[in-house]
DNA sequence: GTTAGCACTCATCTGTATCGAGTGCTAACA
DNA sequence: TGTTAGCACTCGATACAGATGAGTGCTAAC
């Protein structure tokens, strides 16, 4: 185990390298007021540090960075969680739940964009989740004799369309006929039981209705696909060019490839939920730690909203290892628990 | 006006430059075939193509590079506008086109990621334009006692949807009856016409039907608000990181502007749709010729795509001005065709 | 255990020399 | 008059050699 000195400097060489990105010298956390110690000391420390695997040299005659673990020892616990938000932060964090939600998918890309733009890091914000949710609605609206857009509105107020075409042996009537029969039968079914249920209950309904049973499920399998892509929440993106800004990322072969990854945002949104469903409100990635491969020369922080008890959506914010993360972990924090807040509001009353 | 032997050596350094990103240098022309000249007498015309404005120097002892004015020249007359494309090329049109569609937006979404693909520059789809699209339905779910999902459909299948809160005053009954006054009201209205339209034949019925006029009228600004959005057609975008791909943009401080510009989907569709509406079915804008500021070291290429007569939709390309702009103005050519024929066969059937 | 002193390392900076691609110009040629 | 060979010249790119200085590890004294 690390001494309390040992510590100290552990805090105050992540602290320093967050903040300029160069090396830490020993002589610059000498001067430190919080320290009497000379550089020859700290730079035996720091050797021992080293050795331990916290700290590492770009090369002899430099500072010292924090290594992975480095990092891993500080956000566990030498992070100072307290008073990291300043005014400012607090007041977009509060304009931006305070004003009357009356478009909750706005407010969840306003979230990312705040959250991008506080921390000029890349932020990805996960609509609700759909454990809770069910199916209210399945309306079909013709558009032509051939044509039609089949909407799915679930309980959450998520709306999923998508423009079907009918097969050749079904009428317009006839699939107005099995979409009233779907709204029938499944409304208020969980939204994830929903393929299973509708396959075992309806298939033989539909042999009784309609009279081409083949094209019949054909047409019933479009329809799934729409419920099922919203099962999938939608994924907000805020900042994805933040990454340019930073000077890790100067050199665009380092940020192409995560550039490349976030353009993508249904990979984004899978990866992002299986962290936030893990279990803990709060989880930080880093490095390596990454299971992406593309991730592994960044850091990424999550946290879990929820309505209560029930997880509910993810956000989270990915940038470089060299994370000013006590600041990330105030905001997430905050952030999460205005959105937890501004969904409470809205559907338990 | 510029002799056959000068344009036909302007093609080449264009030719050249855009393969290579090198400036050309005497040499290399006087070694094409195609020629039958020495390095001395190319470079006395160079030389006076540069004087003309159509070629310049990067510096003293370096090849020469097409100015603005050359590549202007150089697409309005010397491209070889045909069998530009491969038929690996062809092959990945045609199978975007022929395969069934019943996802109408997947298939925008498609154009933009294979147009990006084959080009390796930066695409842009945008969705059916408004023109004659009429409103098909308007529909309201409610959701809780005080949120519902007001949904817009329109005659080209486009769906917009927004949860909207009641104001106080309001039942979710009164706003029902509003949504079907509504509905009956404007079905197969012109989507622009509709805000005026509305505003002037529905407030006074409102004043009859509703009993609290100033709410419903706020009510009735949500709604409208959702349809407005509507009108706003889709803006779908492709391989936005190809722009990290070229050379030009290797530089971080030359990619962020463009990268950043592009980040904002509203903006871009709003560039788009200007270019669009010029009237021509295909528009090149070199450079500084671009309005946006952040665009002038890029060049913008776009087509309009259409059923019968009436521009329905826009495509375009972003890329360098160091663009192989014959392959690109091909395939712009067979995309916007494969788009207008999909659309046509979909909807005029 | 702490500190001052010192030799050592090594990335970075700066100045210089070299190289070579490409030019413009001139004079000779068809 | 148009074309070409020859040649001096320009200037970016590359390579190399010191010089600089931040920072280290080690040793010996406190």
């Amino acid at each position: 185990m690390l001494t309390d000195r040992q510590m100290l400097i552990l805090r105050m060489v992540v602290d320093d390298y967050v903040r300029s990105m160069e090396p830490v010298g020993s002589r610059t956390i000498a001067k430190h007021p919080e320290l009497t110690l000379s550089a020859a000391t700290i730079r035996n420390e720091m050797a021992d540090l080293e050795e331990l695997g916290y700290l590492e040299q770009p090369h002899t005659s430099a500072g010292r960075i924090p290594s992975q673990l480095g990092y891993r020892f500080y956000v566990d616990h030498l992070i100072k969680m307290h008073s990291k938000l300043s005014p400012t932060d607090v007041d977009s964090i509060k304009s931006l739940f305070g004003e009357r939600v009356n478009e909750v998918e706005r407010v969840a890309q306003q979230t990312a964009v705040i959250l991008s733009g506080l921390t000029q890091y890349t932020s990805v914000v996960l609509g609700p989740q759909v454990y809770e949710t069910t199916l209210r609605s399945l309306q079909i609206v013709p558009l032509s004799d051939h044509t039609a857009v089949v909407l799915v509105v679930t309980s959450s107020g998520q709306v999923q369309n998508r423009t079907v075409t009918f097969p050749e042996g079904i009428s317009l009537r006839e699939s107005q006929r099995l979409v009233k029969l779907l709204n029938d039968r499944l409304q208020g079914t969980p939204m994830y039981r929903i393929r299973s249920r509708m396959m075992e209950e309806l298939s033989r309904e539909i042999s009784r209705h309609m009279e081409d049973y083949e094209e019949a499920l054909r047409l019933l399998d479009q329809i799934v696909t729409v419920i099922d892509s919203e099962a999938t929440e939608k994924v907000f993106l805020g900042g994805a060019t933040n990454m340019l800004l930073q000077p890790e990322f100067r050199d665009v072969q380092k940020a192409t490839p995560v550039l490349t990854w976030l353009e993508h945002k249904d990979r984004v949104g899978d990866a992002l939920r299986e962290e936030g469903s893990s279990g803990d409100k709060l989880k930080i990635r880093i490095g390596g730690e990454n299971d992406i491969a593309m991730l592994q020369g960044c850091s990424v922080i999550t946290a879990t909203y929820q309505v209560g008890d029930n997880p509910f959506g993810v956000i989270g914010v990915i940038g470089p290892t060299r994370m000013d993360y006590g600041r990330v972990i105030a905001l997430l924090d905050a952030m999460s628990q205005g959105l937890s807040d501004m969904y409470a509001r809205l559907y338990k009353t």
